[in-house]
DNA sequence: TTGTACGCGTTATCAT
DNA sequence: ATGATAACGCGTACAA
């Protein structure tokens, strides 16, 4: 075993098995058209030899293997890692590979990680994010790979949408919380600028508005956690008047920092204030009381969006839903389908 | 704009900035070797033609572009975004782009992983896992790339070793919890095979041994969540003879699920029992009561794992400590360092 | 300062 | 069933 050897190629594979590099490429690629005397040598070599094929070369030369990337702001909202899971499933099925690329919510930053996605030459790039620069449009035009938006619904789609409609979702749960009886229902949101928390919003008061209410935002800062957030929504709500006697957070991490405030503040969920909350995330279905939330179809959505870079995947049989739900938990009740 | 163009390269923006594509590839390497003139006109047939390099054809080339790869078994466990977070921040500012495997608990995926992330010929791998087949370290040794374990230390490292000690953070937060006056204290844990999980309960063991106590060891299934392990070995924990007046779990989910099914149940934390945690995620200094639990460097982790890797990385000066620690908050408390 | 020519490791095409 | 040869797009000695 030579130490220092640069790489073990193809050519050492060939010189082993005494064959020519055409033939071990044949015996991974169409080992059916390799004589099986040759196919035992080859074998046989390529195991003395530890031999591992060189994806880089053989991308460049045809497109043999498959590459996914995956643009996304973090790895620390709960969805992000669940949405990454679904598109990996379906890459393992169809071999490809898979590069992470984080923006860490910096627009700057965004437009890097997407040219250097688009330098690896993928078969596909899957965004969640939120808004794209012209710069980044234009790069994504001009290189012709298939560009999907994985998490919020574009108004100006860049390539594919297989997003949500957050505003939609939050619109129809809000309609629930007025069917369920709830008078003053009020909106918690942490002022972040995102698009998604934007259309959450507009859902919110699209629907109250339409039922002759006026809506009632509490915003904060986005400087704590969002556990932190949701305790001082909580109790800027509890505040004002008229006090809300049902909010609704823009995402379920700070509901769970509500209930957690509420527990401290010896509140009771749901008699004194119901709280409902967005996203459905691991920890809302075990908390104590456990969170009514919006569930979205996360690892769907990665699978989807997986497909539609990749054909050659194959299909679910029969092709699998991909539709979010209203969760009526203790947190607060829930009228059914308007 | 001609539609179906394979792709633009190189020669292409050499022709339009009527110039050798040698100058091209000097006008990114090395600008200065370039005269300003020609600089321009460089610059302009770039933007007009949408070119971005192929980093596949850079690679294969020379070494120009850097590349690390990711294995892990999954993101859904929590600290597995914040190492990767870890990872990318440094991948980032060394220009390197990540790959991403998940083995999905599986050592025959993990086997197939590992031999993928192999064949793009990263400049490093890097690994949070368990355990390694003897295949995969034959072939992590015969491909010359380094392979980092970020995760639990390894008995027989196949390369660096940045893992932590699972073993000795367990015995010493036991031997705190002794210290604290704890007289009967349980380990709870799922039976999962994991060897990071064993090494805890190890170190659990020797720590009440060496205070002359029998271990006293709470063992459920895997199907469950782990919330709901961790409400079901609260429960089972409760009904032992003797009852232990303090519980440490394996991990911060079970001593979750603990917390809340002990708010189902009317328990109190800590007057009736006392828990404790492993790993310090982000829920556990919301949740109520608090829990205590052991701290992990897990970003720093992935820094530092990366650094080993991409050794052009910026470092950082001074060098960032990378320590565990042991958080006492509402849950247990904890004597003081012996 | 700029250009020529070859190599990186694999695959596709066309022969044999 | 197997081989020879030419790409794939870029980097780098070496030459001009």
């Amino acid at each position: 075993m030579k130490s220092q050897r640069p790489q073990i190629t193809l050519d050492d594979v060939a010189t082993r098995a005494g064959v020519t590099t055409m033939t071990i490429s044949r015996y991974f690629r169409t080992p059916e058209k390799v004589s099986p005397a040759t196919r035992d040598k080859i074998a046989a070599a390529i195991d003395q030899l530890g031999y591992v094929a060189d994806s880089t070369a053989a991308r460049l030369a045809g497109k043999t293997r498959s590459l996914l990337a995956v643009i996304t702001p973090s790895l620390a909202l709960p969805y992000v890692p669940e949405i990454i899971e679904g598109v990996s499933e379906v890459a393992d099925r169809a071999d490809a590979a898979l590069m992470l690329h984080e923006t860490r919510f910096d627009l700057t930053l965004q437009e890097q990680r997407i040219e250097a996605a688009i330098s690896w030459r993928p078969d596909g790039i899957i965004f969640i994010g939120d808004t794209i620069s012209d710069r980044s449009r234009r790069q994504i035009a001009a290189a012709q790979i298939p560009f999907v938006e994985a998490w919020a619904q574009s108004d100006h789609p860049v390539g594919i949408d297989v997003g949500l409609s957050h505003s939609d979702l939050a619109r129809d749960m809000t309609l629930r919380l007025i069917g369920a009886g709830y008078k003053t229902i009020g909106f918690a949101v942490r002022r972040m600028g995102y698009r998604v928390e934007a259309e959450r919003l507009k859902g919110y008061q699209q629907a109250m508005t339409a039922h002759g209410r006026a809506p009632q935002v509490f915003e904060c800062g986005d400087q704590a956690t969002s556990f932190q957030s949701g305790a001082q929504l909580l109790t800027m709500a509890r505040a004002a008047t008229p006090a809300p006697d049902a909010l609704f957070f823009a995402g379920d991490l700070l509901a769970a920092g509500a209930l957690f405030e509420a527990q401290r503040q010896g509140l009771r969920v749901p008699q004194d204030i119901a709280i409902c909350g967005f996203g459905d995330y691991p920890i809302s279905r075990e908390i104590v009381p456990s969170l009514t939330t919006v569930a979205l179809p996360t690892r769907a959505l990665g699978r989807r969006a997986a497909h539609l870079c990749l054909p050659q995947a194959p299909q679910p049989s029969p092709p699998e839903p991909c539709t979010s739900s209203f969760v009526e938990r203790q947190s607060a009740r829930l009228a059914p389908v308007p």
